[in-house]
DNA sequence: GCTCTTGCCTAACACCTTTAGGCAAATGAG
DNA sequence: CTCATTTGCCTAAAGGTGTTAGGCAAGAGC
């Protein structure tokens, strides 16, 4: 009998494409042993266990993601690098539905200390020194991009803009560029906070 | 044998409970049933499937959420309407985490047309009106307002702002405090776009 | 009290997850 | 090259969830 040859990575890989095409919710150990004509038994060697594997997608986008960012941010500053970085994340999420789910993943702390998601935090921070903003402000800010980023692509993908004439691409635009107005504006406004 | 009195309310109103408790994707009939007492295949009478109860939690989640809004909004204008807003939903995401969960499920078109999605819709752009902003610009911010919201609070939940020491709080009042002013300048600004 | 509707039940099937134990294919030691 | 060992995929089996079909008894209406 010819040897299917699995392994944890062929598996997270082909998971991910699953996750891609069903929806991250979707991808189950059965489907994945569909895939490559297996057993579903046979995938526990290679897969401590059904979460096991969801852990690993999230792993595998939250690293191809930050890749992507990153060459993306590679030589641009100021409202050059929000876009990059903004236009990364969004792009990733139209072209990967699945996998940008994936990464949405809610991780325990050890193994998120040790993934990808440091170098999102980093980066994010990184765009940030194009606009002089001096803590607590640039922790606001890095919460902030990172609200309106996940928010608008997470609506965008559910559907959530389709309903009037006007084009996801032109509040996409307007949403960056506001962005970029308001950093570059905030270190010099003194207004007092209204809650 | 005594009936345990189930109609399709009642275990709407039990499975938002059970959302909230261990998680809007951990409720299941089986759990439901569990909880009254009752045979799984009882429910059935009242459900017409898995997937059914979840839309009617969804559903019951959003009307209660706008209700919420609503009450909140009453009486309010200008940055006092938008922080109103923004609280209201924050809070409800934070005192019922599951029924938050359930009011983003993705509905169908007809089912969101009859939702109280549209009133969510509709009092969103109510805060604008102290802003003084006309299409496409209105429609803009109303994306940009949901997106923020909704990011935040999902990142908030998810426990991605634990990990600086700088609260939580904090960043939502400076979050609110921009977009106030971002709003308030919006109609002034001649910036030209950056994609 | 009798009939009819309705509510909850048992039975059964399909699918997913996970564990235990077996056989055969790859690997490597002599 | 042969034999022993490891390793990969298998069968078997048990437990959970989703769903349908058909039965019996409780409650409603006359």
């Amino acid at each position: 009998m010819v040897r299917a040859g699995l392994t944890p990575e062929r598996l997270t890989r082909a998971g991910a494409e699953l996750a891609d095409e069903v929806g991250f919710d979707q991808v189950t150990v059965s489907a994945l042993a569909r895939q490559f004509d297996v057993k579903v038994a046979s995938l526990y060697s290679h897969l401590k266990s059904s979460q096991d594997l969801r852990i690993r997608i999230a792993l595998f986008a939250l690293d191809e993601l930050a890749d992507r960012v990153a060459a993306a941010l590679a030589g641009r500053a100021g409202r050059d690098a929000l876009a990059a970085f903004a236009n990364a994340y969004r792009d990733y999420a139209r072209e990967h539905p699945g996998r940008y789910a994936a990464a949405r993943l809610r991780l325990d702390p050890a193994t998120a200390a040790a993934s990808a998601g440091v170098r999102h935090a980093q980066m994010t921070r990184a765009i940030l020194r194009g606009y002089d903003l001096t803590e607590p402000d640039q922790t606001h800010a890095v919460r902030m991009l990172g609200s309106v980023f996940h928010g608008y692509v997470s609506l965008e993908t559910a559907g959530g803009f389709s309903h009037t004439a006007i084009d996801s691409q032109e509040s996409w635009v307007w949403v960056l560029d506001s962005l970029d107005a308001l950093l570059r504006n905030r270190h010099a406004r003194t207004t007092p906070p209204i809650t």
